[in-house]
DNA sequence: TGCAACATACGTTTTTTATCGTACCTTTGG
DNA sequence: CCAAAGGTACGATAAAAAACGTATGTTGCA
């Protein structure tokens, strides 16, 4: 293992406030710890501030965000591509749940209430679109 | 809270060593400790008997699992519907990974390693059906 | 100037998950 | 009969994840 890298960081898997964290800075970009356990609380139970400073800490210290110190705010940045993590989650989901068949899962979202028409059509569109490659 | 159900079983998220051994329930029927530890160390790497049982006894306890105690051999078996629990999970996954946005997710299935032209064509065929009705 | 507001640092604690070891019961073959 | 094989019970421990509290540094403005 190398001195300099503590993991291949497409590899990791964030836990589920890891995770949170992580959708912040990719949704918004890099941020303070104040704007994300703001925008955190805003649904969810609330957490103390330092609960969520505590948590960027330690993401940092696996390599999962990057951070500017430049400033006394310091600034994270989520070191992490975000299609690489989610493909990989993904990949692991579909692995336990449904037996490594993307189809199957297919299914179960189909069958979803969650599912809208309005959605349904996307998907409709998005097939026929890569239908044509 | 009621006195008597701890919880609604639809609503319980399994760790992911209990929907192991949920899995093999569902795959198998009701059965023994002894089955399932073996099915679950056919893959991953081994575990102690015990720990199997223990984990077991937990999520019966937790309401995920039934118990048929007649035979001193106790079998169990899953408290829980297998696509209530997917349906629940996978709802939580889109949620928390897709912004709750289904068409998001299959595209990203639709870009993965993972989803071979065999599981495409599956796929298509399944919405063409769906689009029937 | 000096205090209130707001940052970070970091050890600690709590909670949940995962795993194990030991004690003890039941069945069965020799 | 009785020991070995294989079962359950259950407390304990380890490991991982989540949440806090206290100390302390910085800034700006009354």
């Amino acid at each position: 293992m190398s001195l300099f890298k503590k993991d291949t960081p497409a590899e990791m898997v964030p836990t589920k406030t890891e995770m949170d964290v992580l959708q912040v800075l990719w949704q918004y970009g890099p941020s303070t710890v104040r704007f994300v356990h703001d925008k955190l609380n805003e649904q969810k139970e609330a957490v103390i501030y330092t609960s969520t400073l505590k948590l960027m800490q330690v993401m940092k210290e696996k390599g999962m965000l990057d951070r500017d110190e430049s400033s006394m705010k310091h600034v994270y940045s989520a070191a992490l591509q975000e299609d690489k993590v989610k493909g990989n989650m993904l990949g692991r989901f579909v692995d336990s749940m449904y037996n490594g068949s993307p189809s199957s899962l297919m299914m179960a979202l189909l069958g979803n209430d969650k599912t809208s028409a309005e959605e349904l059509q996307k998907i409709k569109d998005l097939l026929k679109e890569f239908d044509g490659k």
